[in-house]
DNA sequence: TATTGTTATACTCTATAACTATA
DNA sequence: TATAGTTATAGAGTATAACAATA
């Protein structure tokens, strides 16, 4: 008797009666599709904002960690430096964050919020936060804490 | 005392000193982030049969649901049906699938494997479980089921 | 009238090549 | 020689509009 794959006894076939059990055994399947369950509700509720995911995270990280660099934001979120550009020249056009000459490094530039980039970072998170516990709402929040710790886990 | 709402106790700050707490507090984050690492994993080790994820994934539904059509596959998937129009074109182009016409809906076609289909599923399937494993390796057996199972819980 | 599948097309995201200024 | 940042562009992925054939 072979324990299946996806270590669950949950019925696997839709309503249509189509059999998905070979695909949800793959933890690559399960991780894409609930990666895009989150990240749609996410840009749903960010809407008002008009912030994509990759603005907020650039935006919260430069909040944290005034004088970030380009190379360093491309290097963390593993985005060309190409795309980055025009990442930011978006971003700076509309306010939220300023280019300030590297103190020590004259080919860099540190980034840092603008008072309007700031207070906007501040109504994100918690926007972010509600899209997170709405997306993870069938989840208890032990549940929540360990998927959010393996998730880590697989990608650090 | 407030837990940090991640769940850990790990350091989040990179080798760099960048603080990356307030982006790894967002399930989102680590979901994406997670993803694509074993998205990437996947696709490096799948080269040699030259299947994209959403090929495989196909390909691993009409064996395991002959006469699957282009429909069901659409919303099983979240797939546009004009999108899958091409991919299926593809598959078939390459001689893994035959398109028959449905037994009661003339509108519709069913999906099959051909033999040559069935034999690179198989390859497939193999190498699909060994890009899993090794996505998944720092986790131990239990945490990968448990993993698996809070994300199906996400996007179902 | 609704659905299946199709064509054409636009939009977004991501990747590469080549360049400058500085380290 | 290597790195930070930039420009231009190509490619892949995804979405929308409009249509023909069938339910």
């Amino acid at each position: 008797m072979t324990e299946p794959r996806n270590g669950s006894n949950a019925d696997v076939t839709t309503s249509e009666g189509i059999d998905t059990q070979v695909i949800e055994a793959f933890l690559g399947y399960s991780a894409r599709r609930a990666s895009l369950v989150i990240l749609a509700n996410f840009v749903r509720r960010m809407a008002p904002l008009a912030l994509r995911p990759v603005d907020f995270t650039v935006l919260a990280l430069a909040g944290s960690n005034p004088g970030i660099t380009s190379s360093q934001l491309c290097q963390l979120l593993d985005i060309q430096s190409p795309n980055l550009v025009v990442l930011i020249k978006q971003l700076q056009d509309r306010g939220l964050i300023e280019r300030r000459p590297h103190p020590t490094d004259g080919r860099a530039m540190g980034l840092h919020l603008t008072a309007s980039g700031q207070g906007l970072v501040d109504q994100a998170t918690t926007l972010a936060h509600e899209a997170d516990d709405e997306a993870s709402g069938k989840l208890s929040a032990a549940e929540r804490q360990t998927l959010a710790r393996l998730l880590r886990k697989v990608y650090q």
